[in-house]
DNA sequence: GTAAGACCTCAACCTTTCTTGAGGTCAAGG
DNA sequence: CCTTGACCTCAAGAAAGGTTGAGGTCTTAC
């Protein structure tokens, strides 16, 4: 524990997330901490970028528990160098592109084809989107999971 | 009821949504339908192109309260027209063209923010993400709602 | 007319992602 | 030394979006 480790209070302050959602990170296994002799937690910086990271595959839309697989497969003593989280970064690639592909495919046919009069619904891409949820089980469909994810 | 009105058993066939889907939001305000006289639901056909619509919004980010808000806006005992739908979708061109670029903004900066080795993370903009959710108060955040909508 | 399958209601439960609160301990400045 | 603010744990709660199950009724095809 050099003088330089992060409290979690300056941690929630540095990265925008709250007391409670570190505690729940760790508790998940999405990122760790030392102790004090008292038992506070004390964090190397390093848990910002990890914290970072997180926030991001968030965004693109990865559950926390899948997220905590990916982070899993990182070094976990040493700090992770540059190319190990780009290696990580880009693997999600895939994943947005298909995110930002049906976007944008919902947009340019929001216009033409919900006021198109078009009766039939089988023929019409708005009524059947290439990727529904239904075959993912029960629970709150994450409509950003697809199909392929298993 | 005309003869061709639709059982909740038919609707989710078309629709592919599960019968307990179809009951929640009808107790929701997204969908309504008549009743047998023996209380069994009937649906008529225009249905499954609201359904369609708020399968769309889902997926563009949309919570079902604020899908039931603005198809409350919709004339509720006729046929909705064409071009009612339509403005109804133009509505939500702003909010879907603000989830692109937010997407596309990260995948830019992926590759070269991640492992670009700034250590400083307060200009990374993959540290500091330009929407926060952390003002979206407690309760499970939806990634997609941007902190503009309240 | 009857049996099977589709529907009904209502309450309880589930997952995800955290927050809140109670009751108590640490750490650091004065 | 002592007070005050930051931390700790653990349990419970919250919001979204549904699902599951029990117990009972409709409909319809034979």
């Amino acid at each position: 524990m050099s003088a330089g480790d992060l409290a979690i209070g300056d941690v929630a302050r540095r990265s925008g997330l709250a007391v409670s959602a570190l505690r729940f990170y760790e508790a998940n296994g999405l990122i760790s901490s030392t102790r004090t002799d008292g038992g506070q937690r004390r964090y190397r910086r390093d848990v910002l970028r990890r914290l970072a990271v997180i926030q991001a595959a968030q965004q693109v839309g990865f559950p926390l528990a899948e997220i905590a697989g990916m982070l899993a497969e990182l070094p976990a003593g040493r700090p992770v160098s540059p190319s190990e989280w780009q290696r990580l970064a880009r693997s999600w690639r895939p994943q947005l592109d298909e995110r930002i592909r049906t976007l944008e495919r919902l947009r340019d046919q929001l216009d033409s084809c919900v006021g198109c009069g078009c009766l039939s619904m089988e023929k019409c891409a708005l009524a059947n989107p290439a990727d529904r949820a239904s075959d993912l089980g029960p629970g709150p469909r994450f409509w950003l999971r697809s199909r392929s994810a298993r």
